[in-house]
DNA sequence: AGCATAATTGTAACTAGTTACATATCTCAT
DNA sequence: ATGAGATATGTAACTAGTTACAATTATGCT
């Protein structure tokens, strides 16, 4: 069923049917309804295929992360990308989540744009030059970049900012305030942002920042476990790590290397996924609030896509939303006396204590 | 540009010109790469929305749930979604993650449908009834289930047969041979396949199968974790989680109320889930081999396309996949003297026992 | 009632491809 | 050289909508 043949049925032409359809079509109200009513009785839907080549327009939302060199096979990535297609659907919006290798990124992208396919983008990004280098070009379809870092100079679309400053700034304080002072780094992929924030929170209280103890960037729990055992092992009291995963990855190996989590040193995530409170030892972690991220992005992009088919220029949304830090069990404050004890030693006593107590 | 000025530009008919893009279309080879070279030069990429509606037919790749009543805030239906997109996108495919809500699925999948919005569907389902229900009357669409169920009677589309009974049979057995006996089980939503898989298990070796052994449907980490400590009071040695997110849920309550996992109750949970072997203790897990399934899904998925443009009859292809099973730290053979305590008054007493040693 | 103006509806020209059928070109055996 | 059969290309009719503009109908005001 087409819409020539339902306007035939339904005794109007098809402009009218089609009037109906639209939600901002010039039609008079008791119209619109006979059609609809006539529509749901015949089976009429429009073809959004048609719709979409003579309207010039999607109402498909395209993710793409801009550092997706691997696979995203990455929780917070995917917790991500399923609220932002969540809000994209209350918009009306659906959400296609774009997995295509590093290389043909660009080139994927550009041809999704220039064939129309997509309404909106919403790129997570890390890197500005990255994500401008992304987005060049392209400028004709509405998109918004969810960054980490602040834009530099004034943003030519959409921003959404994740300040994540906040957060370090309070789980340090929070480590310090539990007098841990030798507080290392492990890197993720493209943390610039976050490397810095934790730089810049330890110079500014006068805490050794030793290159050594900030390890090399990396993604999986193994790599997590790996760097937090090798800088464990430098006498650190307590580890940030640039996500929850990695953060995973030291608990479980910190724990295998016979260390305890959080007597024997502490250790901060940053994501906060849904699982990170449910661990053992929970894992402290600095919230970055995907919800919050969600909903500015698609609600910025609206406004884009709104502001263009009005034919009005495009003012500069800029949005930021800021980090939390929640504590847990994996931090801990140290007492004077959990200060001198010798962590290697005790945990290794600690970890056959208990059985002796209820065997 | 279009199809009608690039046909100008490159001497040919917009036919050469379509020709020159279908992998099937009849065309010179020699021909067909100057148009590719000069479409290239010039920026040419044929618009997905008008070859969807004049061809009639789509590239994309429509996930559903059956049993979506919530947002599928879920891991192990997203890293399911992954793999099934990272599938779709090696066949030239983009998957697109449906989340209506339970009450619109079936409209919202018709309407699809009707609109030849997509070119395959993939139904992740429970129940074989549901699942046929909302495939009913849309047959004119390929389409794969993945299910739990076996199909009654002979599928009228693909199906891919996720078999959990051996990965159940293994658990158990695996826990049999640590000798224990009083295992009771968790159980999620839409998972009488597992349950059922439990209870002849347990039959089959003479075990008791108390009703009040089993719990009441549930899906959140807390939910889980309650169900456990419940059970847990009432002496069992071992528990069964329908998935992974519940059984983390339950080493987390039961850890909090004092009782050891493995020592004093071994848990196991379904899904292996990435992070399942990265928390401590690790999860022995059912593992239900998402890759594998995605795998399969796709490749059945295209061969139903391709019989379908080929005109001819849909073959009945039909695919099982069985889960494993990985012992791993939450799981633990009873000694003749573990044997020998008495769960019940032990756990009960164990359960208010922390905050005195902490406080 | 008569006219200006506004609100609806209709007509027809778009949107950008695919494909059945017709036509042209090529290959090869006679 | 010629005609059959195969291969390649072109023409034109589709696919199913939106929308500018024209035409019609309704409303308000004198």
């Amino acid at each position: 069923m087409h819409i020539r043949s339902f306007a035939k049925i339904s005794g109007v032409s098809i402009a009218t049917v089609s009037r109906a359809f639209n939600p901002n079509g010039a039609i008079k109200a008791e119209t619109r309804e006979r059609i609809l009513r006539l529509a749901a009785k015949h089976g009429f839907t429009p073809n959004i295929h048609a719709q979409r080549m003579s309207s010039r327009t999607s109402s498909v939302l395209g993710i793409f992360y801009s550092f997706s060199a691997e696979p995203i096979f990455d929780y917070y990535n995917m917790e991500l990308a399923q609220q932002l297609a969540f809000e994209a659907s209350k918009a009306g919006f659906t959400a296609q989540l774009e997995l295509s290798s590093a290389e043909d990124q660009q080139q994927h992208l550009r041809q999704l744009v220039q064939n129309r396919a997509l309404g909106g983008i919403v790129l997570v990004a890390e890197g500005e030059e990255s994500a401008k280098a992304l987005l060049s070009g392209i400028e004709s379809c509405p998109s918004v970049v969810i960054s980490t870092t602040p834009w530099s100079n004034s943003p030519t679309m959409g921003l959404v900012h994740l300040n994540v400053a906040p957060g370090i700034d309070l789980a340090l304080g929070h480590l310090l305030q539990g007098k841990h002072t030798r507080i290392g780094y492990i890197r993720g992929k493209a943390d610039e942002t976050k490397l810095a924030a934790y730089q810049n929170f330890m110079r500014s209280k006068g805490l050794i920042v030793d290159p050594a103890w900030i390890s090399a960037p990396c993604s999986t729990f193994a790599e997590g476990g790996a760097m937090a055992v090798e800088l464990a092992r430098k006498g650190l009291s307590a580890i940030l790590c640039a996500t929850d995963i990695l953060a995973l990855g030291a608990l479980h190996d910190l724990t295998a290397s016979g260390l305890n989590v959080p007597r024997d040193i502490s250790i901060v995530g940053i994501d906060d996924l849904a699982f990170s409170s449910y661990i053992t030892p929970s894992l402290s972690s600095i919230g970055v609030p995907r919800q919050q991220l969600s909903q500015s992005a698609v609600e910025i992009l609206m406004r884009v896509i709104r502001d263009d088919r009005e034919g009005r220029s495009r003012p500069q949304y800029v949005h930021t939303v800021n980090a939390t830090f929640t504590p847990r069990g994996s931090t801990q404050v140290l007492t004077p006396k959990g200060k001198k004890i010798s962590p290697q030693k005790d945990s290794l006593s600690l970890l056959h204590k208990k059985p002796n107590k209820n065997g």
